[in-house]
DNA sequence: TCCTGGCACTCATGGCTCGCGAGTGCCAGA
DNA sequence: TCTGGCACTCGCGAGCCATGAGTGCCAGGA
């Protein structure tokens, strides 16, 4: 077991480091903190550190710089989340406040946590399975072409084109509109589909074919859109990587631009708060140099989909996790207003 | 005036120096390019290249690389539009036409357009000004609530709230649509204001404060949403932009987030064929060390968008200008077909 | 008038050595 | 168990040099 002090050298190793972003030596470290003790006894403990595995030489005769074990230790153990001030918070609920649709909500919400924590920020929209029905409008655009538009309690809409195989009337239409919206007006998505199993019963033999079409078009958007959207940005950040340049940053592009990847590394967080997974703890290869810090985000108690950044390893964790958690809340809020 | 021979020197050290990366020197020239003269002919006609700015050396006893001016004259005297193969045009259409919806369309064209060039893609939605009207649809949420639907020959899709002045009937709502629809179902956008001027007059006195805010929104709907989206894809492709990394790629990074800048930088080619910007052509500092490579694209005969590439000015124009007209080709067919 | 071969010159690049210094591990003594 | 001391390692940057690609210029030839 590491005893207190050591865990106090790996947490100022690790503070120093993401400072400086430069291995840190026995002596720099007494000098800014005061361990009480001299450099000989925390050499000891390094020496000690990496036999455990918690940080590293990048070569010999360098300081040590912290492994992924490392961090992992000091975000479960050794840090907390550091909150926002006061004036954070007021910046963060004016910077969402003025947003004027789901879209508008969802980008600004991209650019404040970029800038925030000046890492790349990733927003998925809010998912479709966890949110609750709204309005189902049916519009009929030709004699045998209806337009099906589904709009949801967070402000989302989806719209989707169904061609009839019979021609459809508008009292058929009216009527199959009315009965729909009264079925699943409210519900939760995930409820949908056992809540319209019966509902071409009462149509003429002729209009059930449509009917059912429709009612097939309504399930398979819950689905399909359940490959679910999301919006990236301040990768610009991630120039302030390091200096061995191209090598890191071009795998990390490309995850990014590989929205399953993504949405299965925001999806795997299934922590009720925030989750940070380190390093190798990432699944996806060229992620193995980043971190993640992610969120659930609702408009209600409830989480509707996940937020969070990409950045270094070597990040600031308890202030990244502070801004993380505070966007997530705001958004939260305004989402449940609107 | 230049000669001939200048001319076609000028074309050899683009095509070398884009193949190789690297300052070209008079004598791997003639070994490349069969000039029919010796190396210190070569060597007077640069000199008089680099007179007239066509051509620079990074640095004294180093070969010569195209400026700005070179690559524009290159462009625009020296080589053509090389076209796409035909098993390139198959993949192309391949690649487009299993698209199920506008977003779905977009990604791939970016998704193609990246591939296909190996540079950034950026593509703007279809734009809603230049488009026509499909349908107008009025959904009555809440007594005093109603919402907006537009939907637009490319498929687009756009929603609004309405908070009425006072209740709006059902039958008021019904009239109202189909007024609506019959005045502008089928219209340009941009002649939709004229269109429902007067379509509140015949509208009881009651019912006419909430007919003009819903006139008033769809205008604004209008206007607004001419703040168009775009998708950008590729942006790992900058990591080979060249080895001076983080210098370069920053601001490209950062104006490519900039969606202002990049409408305006599509916006800004008038040309009805492919434009090329060149570096310092490029209003934007940020992209003082791009080329963009853009062409409008549309359902029919007329352009309701731009699509194109952002790639480092030592790029293949001949090659990357082919597939930038070849893909707002295919897309144009997909988008005419839905 | 234009092209060519020759020649001297420039200068970026890469390999090499070397001294510096930060940082370490180990040990003996408190 | 901590501390000061000491010898050792080794990455880094500076300085140096040889190499060679590439140039500009010039005088002679077509």
């Amino acid at each position: 077991m590491l005893s207190e002090r050591r865990l106090k050298v790996l947490r100022a190793i690790v503070q120093d480091y993401v400072g400086t972003e430069e291995p840190v030596g026995s002596k720099a470290l007494t000098e800014r903190h005061n361990l009480g003790v001299s450099p000989a006894t925390v050499r000891n403990d390094m020496a000690a550190l990496e036999d455990e595995g918690f940080i590293a030489q990048p070569h010999t005769s360098a300081g040590r710089i912290p492994t992924d074990k490392g961090y992992r230790l000091f975000v479960d153990k050794l840090a907390g989340v550091k909150p926002m001030t006061a004036p954070e918070r007021r910046a963060i609920q004016n910077f969402l406040e003025g947003a004027v649709d789901l879209d508008d909500v969802v980008a600004r919400t991209v650019r404040l946590l970029a800038q925030l924590t000046r890492q790349v920020a990733v927003v998925q929209y809010p998912s479709l399975t966890r949110s609750t029905v709204r309005h189902v409008e049916l519009l009929s655009l030709a004699p045998a072409r209806l337009m099906l538009v589904l709009i949801t309690d967070t402000g989302r809409v989806e719209q989707r084109m169904v061609d009839c195989p019979a021609p459809f009337g508008e009292a058929s239409l009216a009527d199959l509109r009315a009965r729909l919206n009264s079925r699943v007006a409210g519900r939760r998505f995930s409820d949908v589909p056992s809540l319209v199993e019966d509902l071409a019963e009462p149509f003429e033999a002729e209009d059930r074919g449509t009917v059912s079409t429709v009612l097939s078009t309504l399930l398979e958007t819950l689905v399909e859109e359940n490959e679910e959207r999301l919006m990236i940005g301040g990768t610009a950040n991630l120039t302030r990587f390091g200096h061995d340049f191209p090598l890191v940053i071009r795998p990390v592009l490309e995850a990014l631009e590989e929205q399953v990847v993504l949405l299965k590394l925001l999806g795997e967080a299934k922590d009720p708060g925030v989750t940070v997974r380190i390093g190798h703890e990432n699944a996806h290869e060229g992620l193995n140099s980043t971190s993640v810090v992610s969120v659930g985000y609702g408009s209600g108690g409830e989480a509707v989909a996940k937020l969070g950044v990409v950045g270094p390893t070597r990040m600031d964790y308890p202030g990244t996790m502070g801004a993380v958690r505070a966007v997530a809340r705001y958004v939260g809020q305004i989402l449940a207003e609107s």
